[in-house]
DNA sequence: TTATATAAAGACAGCGTTGTCAGAATGGTC
DNA sequence: GACCATTCTGACAACGCTGTCTTTATATAA
């Protein structure tokens, strides 16, 4: 069991026989380095096995090549898959990452915000909801001046900055589809109010009522909490009104576990008594009974386009991305056609 | 919009009219300072909202303080709340955590698990499953000589060297539970069989079926692979048996998912014509119908441990730490007594 | 040929810390 | 008062890299 000694850029300028600075061009990609010179040098690197330390590079340069990716801790299923995204990109193009879990309710958040933003160096951050809806946060970014990407903020921000889902559209999508399957009288549970994103959902169910000329009844729209025991209180109150909703489009999938699972309780069969649909594809929508029609957001995608985005920036590339990132109705068995 | 900049350990010493190695002194509670001085400087910290910089401090130390959580990428459930703990404790510590997927399949993996290691001069590693299963990379580990905490590993490891939880112990628990409540014709589906720590559960199983004195019909016995999909084979094949069994203990969660499906399908009602129990405690089990009784392991609780235990090794804290953290039954509704 | 631009390579000073070692106070002994 | 041990403080060289500037080699034009 040797131990292995990293070796440093002296090593390898040694081994081929130029300069350290000549080694950090080849490193780095500089220009003016003959082609000769760079066999040299890649050789030596490679039979030294040689890894350029982190710490010196980003302590020699200005900007460090580390961002962080911020978020509270709302569904692991969401986070993680985000971070996947992230994770991968930042690993292609030799970035560090630092994923940071800042509790949303805590004392003291923008005061402890702000000394890791300092303390960590960052070069830019990656902001998810919550905290890409909450204008206190942004604006403690901006007065360092961090080059920023939040993820399906619904605050007005400029489209550089931002990467979106469509979720008014598919939300929209997902209602013509009740709508198709013969249904009129569909609930709607919203979302979390702080959760500005969260309300497009119920923007693009509004066009699809509205554009097939169906009113909307205000009774049959709740105010959900994005939980599982809200979703079942909102079910309780919808499925005890004297004239039920044939369907139920729950802004999220938790909440639409819950109306499930008030259904089974009140005696009622899904699909066949009542159509329900959620949004998110979380891991358990294919696992209860019945499988959950739902929104899929491809989040490895949004992760790794953010990532690209922000390191662009970073890095001055001036490239128009594209920033709105489509979702995609996962059809299951939740629905069923009414006369 | 100001822009903040930085202060350094010079300004730092400027304000306090010391040196600058006299700050290093307070900053990292090194002795033969004096209480005057110590307040000299700490006022002139809180002044400037001074920062250590992280970079150079690992470059100037020999050991950074920056350790890496490697997992594959199972359940995003399971890492994400391993990550949870392991983040909290470092941060408390202040230590950076590097956190690294690496794809359990890929070619060249060993390859890019050396490198990652060589490039990110980490201090020391938490390894999650199923590489703490994996001999190659734990090989690969100690040819670095790098100090390691394995999550839940199966192999033969130093107690020094891991964090294990009680697995077998509270899978006997929950098999004596089933026996309780009356079953005796008790099913088992096994894990994945490269997952090590998955199999002591079947050993819990089969302590209790032994010490209550009922021999184990390998017959109802499972080989499953974890998934959704492999829990519903399994079940299939245990329903359709001329003699049932009235109850299904699987090893993990989403094969119980599977198994409640397939009951569904079969019509059959859960708990009433058949219990079923799992283990995890994943995020679903609540939200199916019934809830599932089953295991939660405290995972939060599990990275925290880690990091606490691979930190105190790194710095020679002889302190001798708990290596076996306990789970509990979550007592749900989907187990039934029978006469 | 000489002048002149251009490409290629190197010298050297930072970046912000910590470690080592030397020096200055301070206190106690004889 | 001289001496020594102890406590406290500071100077200075690393750590491994990049940025800036200078030098050298090479090609091109006059």
């Amino acid at each position: 069991m040797s131990i292995k000694k990293a070796s440093t850029i002296q090593d390898v300028a040694n081994k081929a026989k130029v300069s350290i600075k000549t080694v950090s061009r080849v490193i780095n990609n500089e220009p003016n380095v003959s082609l000769e010179t760079v066999k040299k040098v890649e050789t030596a690197i490679d039979l030294l096995d040689y890894q350029p330390n982190a710490f010196a590079q980003s302590l020699a340069r200005s900007k460090p090549k580390i961002i962080s990716l911020i978020y509270d801790t709302p569904s692991p299923n969401y986070i993680s898959h985000i971070m996947e995204g992230v994770l991968a990109y930042c690993y292609k193009v030799d970035y560090e990452v630092i994923i940071h879990p800042l509790r949303f309710n805590e004392v003291g958040l923008m005061r402890s915000a702000e000394k890791f933003i300092k303390k960590s160096r960052l070069a830019g951050l990656i902001v998810t909801p919550p905290y890409s809806d909450n204008v206190e946060f942004i604006k403690l970014i901006e007065s360092f001046d961090l080059p920023k990407v939040l993820i399906s903020s619904g605050l007005n921000i400029s489209e550089e900055d931002s990467i979106k889902t469509n979720d008014r559209e598919v939300s929209m999508q997902m209602t013509d589809y009740l709508i198709s399957n013969g249904h009129k009288r569909i609930a709607f549970i919203k979302g979390h109010p702080t959760h500005l994103c969260i309300n497009d959902r119920f923007k693009g169910y509004q066009d699809a009522m509205n554009r097939a000329g169906i009113e909307i009844d205000n009774s049959i729209v709740e105010n959900g909490l994005n939980s599982l025991s809200s979703g079942e209180q909102c079910a309780e109150r919808l499925l005890s009104l004297k004239e039920r909703p044939t369907a139920i489009f729950s802004s999220n999938d938790e909440m639409a576990a819950g109306v499930i699972k008030v259904a089974y309780r009140n005696g009622l069969n899904i699909p066949s008594d009542l159509s329900v649909v959620g949004f998110d594809d979380s891991p358990m929508t294919a696992m209860i009974t019945p499988p959950l029609t739902t929104v899929k957001q491809p989040l490895d995608a949004i992760g790794e386009k953010s990532a690209e985005k922000l390191i662009d920036k970073l890095e001055n590339k001036e490239l128009v991305r594209e920033s709105v990132i489509n979702s995609n109705i996962i059809y299951r068995d939740s629905v069923k056609k009414i006369s």
